[in-house]
DNA sequence: TTATAAACGACATAGGTGTATAATTTTTTG
DNA sequence: CAAAAAATTATACACCTATGTCGTTTATAA
């Protein structure tokens, strides 16, 4: 009796459908990708789609996750170095983000906050306003590290410099998406962007 | 013969019909929103309807021309006011604009930045761009008068300063469709551009 | 009246969703 | 080593919603 295949082969499976669906997802957006696409791209039959997955925001959101899971090192600090070069450091990996839009999940994501069921039915989707949050405390705590540290005196509260950043970078992505990466001079405005950070974080060098 | 009504007659007509779009797009945004419904609103058949616009993106272009026609005078300067007490004005604007988020094209308009045909057709959307521009020529040029008055003497080039601007006011838009007004914490936000704003400008009081 | 612009509503087409049933593969067991 | 049983996958279907067009009807100006 029960002929079952292995699990790690159905965890397998799935991987590879959420990788599938990450590519179409990449190419297409979120709004205008169907399910038959990604069951193209992935080679696999409607039935057995189905069964891995509900519906295509389930979908979207699996693939969230596995996407998240490649960049947790966001935010971490490399050791003995100054806070601020640290910070520096991210607002240059945004620059490659954006650089490598067209490669990313960043329209889609975007496509995805606007469109989707989730705006209307937020309480249905925990992990997204989670991930936002942890976001913001990721990099309020590394502020308030600096702070403890003296390397830090903020003129401004440090959850309000957070958000401020996510506010702006996520601006940055729209605007690029709308002109691409050269008519937005990404550069030019991620360098305000750092001299603003310098003057509310007020660093001791 | 020439049964033909007035021309007035049809000019109103489809500002009654671009009245009756634009309060669907508001209410539903652009990506769920269908001719139907727009025809359902106005109370007019396909048919007739079809005989003003050809398709959804063309009702929404109409209707974003009618919106920008409503406010021209945003960048209007107040005579013999110091220009930086125009700026803040300009910022207070944009809060009563972000909390009267659920009431304006706002949301549909990002939708269509990222998910209408425009993104694959930038050519055919020719009024999307000059819209663009012209806004970052408004802000920028604010900023030189600024300049040759001797009250501003920034640190930042100002177009990098104008466009920074513009992808904060974005970003934080969508921060605000994502987790609403009081989430986002706008206001903090908002004092947090100021700051970075005066730091940038440089401006003598 | 009557010619004809304007408005109407049915239609053909298209693409998408989720499910129910059939086919196939895998595993267990006699 | 069959061959039955169970899990998995494939296919076909029923249903839905939207688009743009087209033949018809309505209403009006001459």
């Amino acid at each position: 009796m029960t002929p079952k295949v292995s699990d790690e082969y159905k965890q397998e499976r799935k991987k590879e459908l959420i990788k599938a669906a990450k590519q179409v997802f990449i190419q297409k957006g979120y709004v205008h990708t169907s399910m038959q696409d990604i069951m193209d791209k992935a080679g696999i039959s409607r039935g057995a789609f189905y069964s891995y997955f509900d519906n295509i925001d389930h979908v979207f959101i699996e693939v969230l996750k596995y996407d998240d899971q490649q960049d947790i090192q966001m935010f971490i600090m490399t050791e003995g170095q100054p806070l601020w070069v640290s910070i520096e450091r991210w607002v240059k990996e945004q620059q490659s983000n954006i650089e490598g839009i067209e490669q990313s999940l960043l329209h889609a994501k975007a496509e995805f906050f606007l469109s989707s069921q989730y705006v209307k039915n937020k309480e249905n989707f925990p992990y997204i306003s989670k991930r936002y949050e942890q976001t913001i405390e990721a990099i309020e705590s590394v502020i308030h590290k600096g702070m403890e540290q003296g390397e830090f005196e903020p003129y401004v509260p440090p959850n309000a410099i957070a958000r401020y950043l996510i506010s702006f970078i996520n601006g940055l992505m729209l605007d690029t998406f709308q002109l691409g990466y050269d008519t937005t001079k990404v550069n030019d405005q991620l360098n305000v962007l750092l001299f603003t950070l310098e003057k509310m974080i007020n660093p001791r060098f």
